[in-house]
DNA sequence: GGCTTGTTGATAGTGGGTTCTCAATCTCAG
DNA sequence: CTGAGATTGAGAACCCACTATCAACAAGCC
């Protein structure tokens, strides 16, 4: 039977906080600081645990390691800030091509740039 | 000084042949039926020498070792088949939104799905 | 053909992310 | 409160893509 334990509502409750998709080491950092000690281990089952109850949805992006985001969200993309590093959700639209014999299934579109942050920040 | 051996050729060859973007090992096992015993080690040789002097370009999909492509053609988008996990080349059109702050540099969008050759087998 | 020297391939090594191990700890039903 | 058993955390282990090593090989100038 599933426990409540001070790491996994830790862990929630920084996915709820957050309004971006967080890797594994973005949430041991953030869950850590309220609960510490916290291992990679616990975040890694938690993160499984979560994305197999569909709590969690991974988003993975190119070239690196999967990160996750609360499910249930209604469809988005997602940016990414060459700078910081850190992904924000975000909306566009996609006009698909006519591909013969192709079944398109889904899509999924990556933005990368600055963000607003580190935009501001390099002006100066 | 730069040589013309038989195993670099045979990798051209394979990516001249292919109208899509080749993994490592698919470029292995591509170029491996035509030159026997050719190593992983070669492959990944040539890989970084074509990309090095920009005959090839890296791309990376989600969650999905880099593959590679001729480069110097014109802008198009990727479709990741499900089922035999191949990826094709097609074009896409893409609206951005209004991002307030946001500087967007650059854009990519994956389609999945399935296949012409793998649509048509499931439909049996 | 010879010879120099870049290239090859088998294998070991590397690096990063993720999972396993297991004793100590904590949760919670009774 | 107590005990059964789930959970935790530190570190070892693992996985996989990729790179380094080095003796044997071969391209290509002479």
């Amino acid at each position: 039977m599933a426990r409540q334990t001070r790491q996994r509502q830790a862990i929630r409750r920084v996915f709820e906080d957050a309004q971006r998709p967080l890797g594994a080491s973005e949430v041991l950092e953030a869950a850590g600081s309220q609960t510490p000690g916290l291992g990679m281990a616990t975040v890694y089952r938690a993160l499984k645990g979560l994305v197999g109850e569909g709590w969690l949805k991974p988003v993975e992006l190119p070239g690196e390691a999967p990160r996750y985001e609360p499910a249930g969200k209604t469809h988005h993309d997602h940016f990414r800030c060459r700078r910081c590093d850190r992904v924000f959700e975000v909306e566009c639209t996609v006009r698909l091509p006519k591909l013969r014999g192709f079944v398109v299934e889904d899509h999924e579109v990556v933005l990368s740039g600055l963000c607003p942050q580190c935009a501001t920040a390099r002006r100066r």
